[in-house]
DNA sequence: TTCGTCATGTAATGGGTTACATGATTAC
DNA sequence: GTAATCATGTAACCCATTACATGACGAA
């Protein structure tokens, strides 16, 4: 219910809560190290989306201060430092565990790779077998594309078909990439380390 | 000036009219068969872009009837037929001369080449080399993210690497595959056929 | 003292989707 | 006659960005 599909955004705030109290301005350093490239938000969806939580009971701001010791910044600067509550560790349990009905496009995967390693060993190969199962959707379907050109009964652009063509083999790949990842996983170790 | 980064959208849309006139509910159909799954667009988004290119000039409707004869659908039900202006002409050759600022994610690039048989040759080379351009960039900075991760400067989780792995697979080989395009342009004559 | 960056927020705008409303025409 | 599909549109909403506003603090 209600699952408004910035379920992504969602998820990175949460899991990085869940390693540590944060206040607004760090949650975004932290995000876009984390993301990388992958995706960037910025302060006028950020603040808003903390408020949202907040009114959600998924994270709360109570405890004004992070960490009293141990911190080379020591600054009074005023800060809103949240920290996740009981409800939002299970909010968070939800979104890791749900592969969803996420399209081939959606950054959705990248970021649940993101924090995999919060994730339970078995979540994951079911994590990874849908990122499969939708690839090979996909190839299958530019597949048939290109096969309907080659007997003609299609007219698609000469450039069109380069690009799918380079689309199949870049399918083609990431299916390999994750059987890789599947098989690693159930080996019961994480990649590389 | 105005450039509205819809501009894809509005490329598209000129493009598909300047062959001939369309209405709104064929124009869906011709998008989503000539750009595939690259983009679809919604009634909801195309009826008021068509009035804002009206409004602006570039389309008109005034000529209700696209074509008298020959037509095996011949229909009386109510369209809206347009067709480009002159205005609307300069527009389109403006679009597609314009590789615009455009990320590697957008898909600016993959909606330009799904209309590059309407461009000139010269164009195309710079378009597909602003293209490369761009994707050399993101190459570069995933070797240097994967560097600083081999020498334990920068700690990133393992899966992470894994992604950004797999990303500098694909870059690279759509790099060398822009520069097969490249090439074959250079030669005077698109690929295939 | 002035500039960078830390820190929090709001307002306006952009660019799109889903769902709804309406009705004609065609195929079964 | 009834269901699919043709055909056009609107209203409500969603998600995010840019630009703006504010101000404290640290370093040059």
């Amino acid at each position: 219910m209600s699952s408004t599909r910035s379920s992504a955004f969602e998820l990175a705030v949460l899991a990085l809560m869940a390693d540590a109290p944060v206040h607004g301005y760090e949650l975004r350093q932290r995000l876009a190290t984390t993301l990388g490239s992958l995706r960037v938000f910025s302060y006028g969806s950020l603040y808003p989306m903390l408020r949202r939580l907040e009114t959600a009971g998924l994270i709360d701001s109570t405890g004004e201060l992070p960490d009293p010791d141990a911190l080379p910044l020591s600054s009074k600067r005023s800060r809103v430092v949240y920290r996740i509550t009981a409800d939002g560790k299970e909010r968070l349990a939800d979104l890791l565990g749900d592969t969803g009905p996420a399209s081939w496009t959606d950054d959705g995967f990248e970021v649940h790779l993101a924090f995999f390693s919060h994730i339970r060993p078995e979540t994951r190969v079911r994590i990874l077998e849908g990122r499969r199962r939708r690839l090979e959707e996909r190839r299958e379907k530019l597949r048939a594309s290109l096969a309907r050109r080659a007997e003609r009964r299609d007219r698609i652009d000469a450039y069109t078909e380069q690009l799918q063509q380079l689309g199949l083999e870049a399918t083609d790949r990431e299916v390999r990439w994750l059987e890789e990842l599947i098989a690693t996983e159930r080996n019961n170790s994480p990649p590389d380390d």
